[in-house]
RNA sequence: CCCUCGGUCUGACGCGGCGCACCAGCGUGAACCGGGUCAGGGCCGGAAGGCAGCAGCCCUAAGCGCCACGGAGCGGGUGCCGUCAGGGAGCCGGGGGCGC
């Protein structure tokens, strides 16, 4: 997901690389670039005009830093939007001490019933004492996929009966509790294929008769402009504290995952990735513009390079060596970026599609180039002369090209550090404010 | 003045000292074109399994360095060292003879 509006944007901003001095009109070209690629990725209309606007606004009143390329103070700009534009900062649901009851609500196929386990799965092991109440009066196989779900993660599911008015489901749960005291109770509610009056009026109903501390829309990421009248439906009609976007793994272009929370104003507070039941994070603003803008490895880059800095104030950056850059690659792949977490969840990786596996091997590749060198190679590349890249190629079952394309990642890497670090020694309006 | 012995002098050898550094000793020492083990990565195979192999580590070669106790050897403006040999003149010392 995300990656042709990934691609797009960088390329965009990339044409203004190297140009000292832009004009309003290159702005404003590369302005209705990265519109279209918002509206091509299936951004709602709205947000990205509005999005563009405020970037424009931004950048318009924003005084020229020399130390700055236009390019780069473009970028940070937009990258500060991107975050706005998902939340600004991460939110999580209030949760008390005790008797909290969540509202799960949003259309059948959504994830709503998975989300629900998840959700219990998530907290479970955070120590909580969740409980699942399936809520669905129509559909026993709803009931059923939730009960299923729940004796899985050893959750206790309460299950409403056909037809079962609010009250009595009140009643019920009232009498559950005082048996099996539970701090958090998950409603997993009825869900339709399209909005309906009947569906909206039995949620209204139940709310109102339960009074949940939170109501929580499930929104699939994959589907389009359409998820986004969905979840206004929804906050219209029955109120919505928060949303949860499902899906993020999949494929689609994953516009309306970008708007949903501007065109709702709730906040994202999850991310759901995986069939898995573990697959549920904590929805992260700045982590997900960082990768959709491409720059999530820049960032604990960066911060190695200012401790570096500390540790030894004399050593300049060029010190950096290969070895740093294969140590980077491991954590990025362990936990950086997006990608890496999803990796992380076991038996994942087989569902991914190609592109992201790719990266994987990739990474190992690199990994096994670099380890293939002489510790003085590693110091300093610089002497990998003809017949040693075709040594290193051999030895780590590469070829020569890949060498080369390593050798010169890490060389532009050099340089974008220094580029950086000269930003953050200045004091100026860096990409990374954290 | 004569005779004589020895030293000074020369040579060889021995011993010692100093210097050199051959062996030994120690250290270092091969990107790949040495050996072992081969992480990672690769190759073959449907699989079971194989295979090649870089880095590292271990070992080793030439090379480089240290050392000068040990073994072998070479060198000298080397020693109030030893033995043998040579020794014309001079010089120094001892003994004897003759003359005044």
């Amino acid at each position: 997901m995300f990656e042709s509006l990934s691609q797009r944007i960088r390329a965009a901003v990339d044409k203004l690389r190297g140009r000292g001095r832009i004009t309003e009109a290159d702005l404003k070209a590369t302005l209705r670039e990265i519109r279209m690629s918002l509206l091509e990725a299936d951004v709602n209309f709205e947000v990205a005009k509005n999005f563009v606007n405020k970037v424009q606004e931004k950048t318009l009143g924003q005084a020229v830093l020399e130390s700055l390329t236009p390019a780069e103070q473009i970028l940070s700009v937009v990258y500060e939007e991107l975050v706005e534009m998902l939340g600004g900062e991460a939110r999580q649901p209030l949760l008390k001490n005790e008797g909290n009851l969540w509202f799960m609500v949003g259309l059948q196929g959504s994830g709503k019933t998975t989300t629900s386990g998840k959700l219990a799965h998530f907290y479970k092991s955070k120590g909580r004492r969740p409980l699942l109440v399936a809520a669905d009066t129509q559909r026993p196989a709803a009931r059923e996929q939730l009960r299923i779900l729940g004796e899985k993660i050893g959750v206790p599911v309460l299950e409403v009966a056909d037809g079962e008015r609010p009250e009595t489901t009140r009643a019920r749960l009232q009498q559950h509790l005082t048996f099996d005291y539970r701090d958090l109770v998950i409603v997993d509610t009825a869900g339709r294929l399209q909005i309906d009056q009947a569906l909206m009026d039995e949620l209204a109903r139940l709310k109102q008769v339960l009074g949940p501390s939170e109501t929580l829309l499930v929104v699939d990421s994959m589907t389009g402009q359409e998820a986004l009248n969905v979840s206004k439906a929804f906050d219209e009609r029955i109120g919505v504290t928060g949303l949860i976007l499902t899906k993020l793994d999949g494929d689609a272009r994953g516009g309306a995952a970008l708007s949903a929370r501007y065109v709702t104003g709730k906040p994202i507070y999850f991310a759901g990735v995986s069939e898995k039941i573990e697959g549920l994070e904590p929805f992260y603003p700045d982590r997900l513009a960082q990768r959709i803008l491409g720059m999530g490895d820049l960032q604990t880059l960066l911060e190695k390079a200012r401790q570096a800095e500390l540790e030894a104030p004399q050593k300049d950056l060029k010190e950096i060596t290969l070895e740093d850059l294969i140590i980077q690659m491991r954590q990025m792949r362990k936990m950086g970026s997006f990608t890496e977490i999803l990796g992380m969840i076991p038996g994942l990786s087989r569902m991914l599609p190609p592109g992201f596996s790719v990266d994987e091997k990739q990474v190992s590749r690199m990994e096994a180039i670099v380890l293939s060198m002489t510790p003085k190679e590693r110091r300093d590349p610089r002497i990998l002369n003809a017949s040693r890249r075709k040594r290193i190629a051999a030895g780590s079952g590469t070829t020569v090209q890949e060498v080369n394309r390593l050798i010169k990642t890490f060389e532009d890497t050099k340089q974008m550090l220094k580029t950086l670090a000269k930003q953050q020694a200045r004091g100026g309006r860096g990409l990374f404010r954290r």
